[in-house]
DNA sequence: TTGTACGCGTTATCAT
DNA sequence: ATGATAACGCGTACAA
């Protein structure tokens, strides 16, 4: 079933097919044109793609890369970056890496083999696969720019800015800095900061942010009051137990993102500590859930939507060169719902 | 950048680089053959998939149809069709729909035209997309067979089989009325139904499940008790917010999936009702976060990483005719956990 | 063991 | 206004 086979059917040659299907090219007689579309009708016939894009040596795919789409942080992105792709006749596909280089690997080397026109890679906290031994391996090698360079795949990344590509951000050290005086200013002191993957150059701006917001109110940092999650339930509901058990005694605690918050109060509320009496919470990314849990989740919310719509449109306007200097940053804003407030003993 | 140009830096003909590319050929020189993978190196040599695809007819790709990827029960099923799926060489595109029937069809004519191999289609609530006017129109029409039959795309239904796919399922019926069960059991007699949009199939089934359970237990029913959702967290709220405030006093709540109890569970807070001594509450899905609300949400649970898994199976092993017939089903279980008590006036 | 040539389904160029 | 035909990049009979 191809474009032969409408030729055939409708008395034509492949040229008139190929000219009602394509807007742009010749005029064709009124009658000869709807011969050809009943024949079209009534084989139910679809040109081929492929053999189109091979033609015209481009595919109108790009590729979006995200290390977790379990995360509910990453819908909005994925839809932000659909509805850009696809308003400009853009088809994207997803690829979930499970924040797993070798996955990672595989997908580049696909998307570059069916030769898409671009990729939006999101996240950088590469957990190092299989092969064990984690480390910072991972991202830098494989998304070298000469992998790409002889097919011409433009990139653009987001929420990391380690490479020479364009870059769409939020200020992640701005808003934890804010995220964590907004603790300090209700009079807390001791508080802990639950990390996602430290490999993550998000994580670790977010830590800055966490430090710096410290230092300024002159509060001592402890080590002992961060501890490393996973950005997932489990790995928050852990740290926290732990922090508590331990003995840290904080009074405060700042999540790097809303599910390990999540997490932070099943544990606190099992342990028989009350929120915000007992202990305040703030979290990260501002997710649907957070504003529908009792207390609602005082948190930072991220522009998601806005982060994918943004990232797709630098990539279709192939962002001019100095785009690669500065990354784009977009605004977060801390939203303060009711897991917040002073200290129990102050 | 092709393999004419590899077999140039190499100096031989293209023929021999496709076949060091190509392990199922005849066999090259070793010394041949490290030259040729030498220049494949130096060049960043990557073959094209598309020209690949056209040759040999078939592109081991396959598409994903979800109704709403924001819902956090369909990542576990994405993640079950991928495993499924790159485990036999397969890539999979994920078509995200909105529960739009025009970006259904839109999804579904660019995958055919892209030749995909085959199509995961899950879920069944159409919303009628933006031309108003909801309604039944959707589903049967779009996926009709002679569509997809002149170009051998296989198809695989998930959560409905109201066309003459092979379909993975649940019980619906079944496990809504185990639900519906576990709270007459406990006493209740007054148990609203928060359901999702009513045109999809799986909430027919929950509701006839839950209206089951009621004549089997001798508690009329009351269309008053029944209100529709659109499987959000809003929705969720508003309908529990309505039930309580029109006066319908339930003892009990059964919601056709857990973001909308997530959103009854904010709303009984707000109106200062106790979960499980004054409502008590049944979702459906068991997402991961259904576990870490305190109380920790009773729910069934739904395989949704086998229900992807098995679908994918089925699409790749050319489901014989007879899989058309009768649905594949697969088990739930009610998981008890701290939303449900006696009610409060027995 | 290696090279030549054809065809996969399109669109674009050049005739008619 | 329409038709014949050459590419696009690859795999693979067939020839050498």
């Amino acid at each position: 079933m191809n474009i032969r086979d409408v030729a055939a059917a409708a008395g034509v040659s492949v040229a008139t097919v190929s000219r009602v299907l394509n807007p742009t090219s010749d005029p064709v007689r009124p009658e000869t044109r709807q011969r050809v579309i009943e024949a079209i009708e009534r084989l139910g016939y679809r040109p081929n793609d492929l053999a189109r894009a091979l033609l015209q040596r481009r595919t109108n795919v790009v590729g979006l890369v995200v290390p977790d789409i379990s995360n509910p942080y990453y819908p909005a992105v994925v839809r932000g970056v659909e509805d850009a792709a696809s308003a400009a006749g853009y088809r994207v596909v997803l690829c979930n890496t499970d924040r797993d280089v070798e996955k990672m690997d595989a997908y580049l080397d696909t998307l570059v083999k069916s030769r898409a026109d671009g990729i939006v890679v999101a996240g950088g906290g590469m957990g190092g696969g299989p092969e064990g031994q984690g480390g910072r391996k991972g991202a830098a090698g494989t998304l070298s720019p000469q992998l790409f360079e002889p097919y011409g795949t433009k990139i653009v990344l987001v929420g990391r800015h380690d490479l020479p590509y364009p870059s769409v951000q939020i200020d992640n050290v701005g808003a934890a800095r804010e995220a964590t005086r907004h603790l300090t200013s209700l009079g807390h002191r001791r508080i802990a900061f639950i990390a996602g993957p430290l490999v993550s150059h998000t994580v670790q701006d977010r830590l800055a942010g966490y430090r710096a917001a410290l230092a300024e109110d002159g509060v001592p940092a402890e080590e002992g009051l961060v501890r490393e999650g996973d950005f997932q339930e489990p790995s928050g509901y852990a740290a926290t137990r732990a922090l508590i058990e331990d003995g840290q005694g904080p009074t405060g605690i700042v999540a790097a993102n809303d599910r390990m918050a999540f997490g932070a109060m099943a544990a606190l509320a099992d342990l028989g500590l009350r929120v915000p009496e007992d202990v305040s919470l703030v979290g990260f990314d501002d997710v649907s859930i957070a504003s529908y849990l009792r207390p609602a989740l005082t948190t930072v919310a991220v522009p998601s939507y806005r982060i994918g719509h943004t990232a797709m449109t630098m990539l279709l306007e192939d962002a001019d060169p100095s785009a690669a200097e500065r990354p784009h940053v977009l605004p977060t804003e801390l939203v303060i719902r009711d897991t917040c407030g002073p200290p129990r003993t102050v």
